[in-house]
This record gives structure tokens, C-alpha cells and sequence, in this order.
DNA sequence: AGATATTCCTGGAGGC
DNA sequence: TGCCTCCAGGAATATC
């Protein structure tokens, strides 16, 4: 499940070989993901030429040169292979043509994903998103935003208007790298809390992305070989394993998805 | 407004 | 081997 790192890198990738190009045609597989496509995306997006690729929380924003944006979001599942020598995957619903005789594929098992068209600043999906963990972000915003949350603290992070981009992976792993119980309620998390857990959000997310730079320098997130970074983490997915400070991983539901940490050292 | 439940979808894992 | 059930999860959406 690409999580912010993973889009990050995908956005690296899918630029190097994007921009520039021009759009000659597009095979739409199917009438849309997660919601339908817009009316004549395929014609839309015809004659376009890819001016610059930008990316806000997990959504990818593909700057067109007539002032439009395609805007991308991997889901669970979603992938972009560049240079693809097939597009006949079993899902692959999307097939773009570039002015340099390549093809791009987008291929999406779960269909989670989201392609749209927009023009302007808006649009409703990205609007009501909350800050960027790697910008101007700071243990004043984080404490605002929890203060008035009666939720835990880990379904708070994952809500998108408290801070974007942090998925179930990395706020396991920063709830454990800070010592905070998943558990704890939002509102009781304190300015001092909030401050570590601000510095080691963004160091984690920081080091994927640098994993994913250094390992997959051959853009391997879009060229179809991988999904997954090879990331070590402490916690996640480790129920039953022992903790660095010598306790036991547990796995507990919140919000009806897993939660792992470790009740020896994380209170 | 905030909390909670539901929804989308398929592949993979476990049980029998 | 095969069938069935359950689970994973981002995040919008509806409901209370």
C-alpha cells in the first residue's frame, strides 16, 4: 500500500520520464476506480503535453500545458509502469501513448484509486486536507488539531485533517519510535508529546524516501517489479516478536484496522 | 463538529 | 486440490 514515501517516489519517477512528453493517445479500459472518470478523459487528455507533476498528501497532480491537472491517487493497489512492454495485465485499465513511442500503464487490483481532471486551485478531494508532515509542519499545529479530539491518538494521525500522507504503517512505527500508546486519547497528548512525535514523523518519512531513492533507483515502484519497500520496521506487522526494549509486539484492532505496538515501552 | 459505521475491491491466507 | 470465509486497507461518505 504506497503510503506518502512511496508516492513521493513514484512522483520522482513517473517525472523523469514524463515531462516534456506529449500525450498521443489513451485507451481507457474501463469507465472509472474508485469514481467514474470524467466525461471524454481519453480525448481530454489527447494532444496533452505533461508540463510538470506535483504531489499533495498521496494524490499525484500531473500538470497539463493547457492549465488542467490529472490528478492520480494509487489507492492500495495502484501502479504506474512506465515503458511497459504489455497492457494486457488483468488490470490494467488505463494506457497512455507518449510522443516518445512509450507506453505507461496504469494497473489497479483493488480499483481503490482515483484518476480526475481539474482546473484551478480546487478540488474536492484535496481541499479539506489538513498539513504536509514534510513542510511547515510543528508541534504547535499537531497539538491544535488533537486538542480537541476525544479519539486515539493513532486514528486521530491517520485522519487526513490532522496531517496528510501518514498511513497505518508509519503511525505505528512513529507511535513507537516516541514511546506513545496508540491508546491514548488525542486530547491528552501533550505540546512536549506532540514535538517528538512532529520530529519523528518526519525523520521516518524522511528515511523512506530516502530508501526508496537509494534502492529504487531504477523507478522499480513504476516500472512494475515492486510494491512494497524493502523498509525494516519495529513494529509493523511484528505481532509476537520481541521488542528492541525487551517487551512483546502486540497487535490490537482500532477503528476496525490493526494496530501494532509494544505495551512495554509505549505508554 | 466530532465520532463511528459503511463502502468500494481483489488477492492472499487459513481452515477444512 | 479446491472451496469457503475472512482480512488487509485509504479515505470518502453517510449517519448519529
Amino acid at each position: 500500500m504506497p503510503e506518502l514515501p512511496e508516492v513521493e517516489t513514484v512522483r520522482a519517477g513517473l517525472s523523469r520520464s514524463w515531462i516534456g512528453r506529449t500525450i498521443e493517445c489513451v485507451e481507457l479500459r474501463r469507465a472509472g476506480l474508485r469514481f467514474p472518470f470524467p466525461e471524454n478523459l481519453d480525448t481530454e487528455l489527447t494532444g496533452r503535453r505533461i508540463e510538470g507533476i506535483r504531489r499533495r498528501a498521496k494524490y499525484l497532480q500531473i500538470d497539463l500545458d493547457d492549465g488542467r491537472v490529472l490528478l492520480s491517487h494509487l489507492g492500495m493497489s495502484g501502479r504506474w509502469t512506465l515503458d511497459a512492454s504489455t497492457s494486457e495485465g488483468k488490470h490494467d485499465h488505463v494506457v497512455l501513448h507518449l510522443d516518445d513511442g512509450s507506453i505507461s500503464v496504469y494497473n489497479d487490483a483493488r480499483r481503490f484509486g482515483v484518476l480526475d481532471l481539474y482546473e484551478g486551485e480546487s478540488h474536492r478531494l484535496l481541499d479539506h486536507l489538513g498539513p504536509e508532515p514534510l513542510g511547515e509542519w510543528d508541534a504547535q499545529q499537531l497539538h491544535e488539531k488533537l486538542n480537541r479530539r476525544r479519539s486515539p491518538v493513532k486514528i486521530a494521525i491517520l485522519d487526513q485533517k490532522v496531517v496528510v500522507g501518514v498511513g497505518n504503517i508509519y503511525v505505528c512505527e512513529a507511535l513507537n519510535r516516541c514511546g506513545i500508546s496508540p491508546t491514548r486519547l488525542a486530547c491528552d497528548i501533550t505540546i512536549e508529546e506532540c514535538g517528538t512525535l512532529v520530529i519523528e514523523i518526519k525523520k521516518i518519512l524522511a528515511e523512506a524516501i530516502q530508501a526508496g531513492g537509494s534502492t529504487l533507483k531504477d523507478f522499480a515502484a513504476v516500472d512494475g517489479t515492486l510494491g512494497y519497500f524493502p523498509h525494516q520496521f519495529k513494529v509493523y506487522g511484528k505481532e509476537g516478536d520481541p521488542c528492541d526494549c525487551g517487551g512483546t509486539v502486540e497487535r490490537i484492532p482500532q477503528g476496525g484496522r490493526s494496530t501494532f505496538w509494544c505495551p512495554s515501552c509505549q505508554t
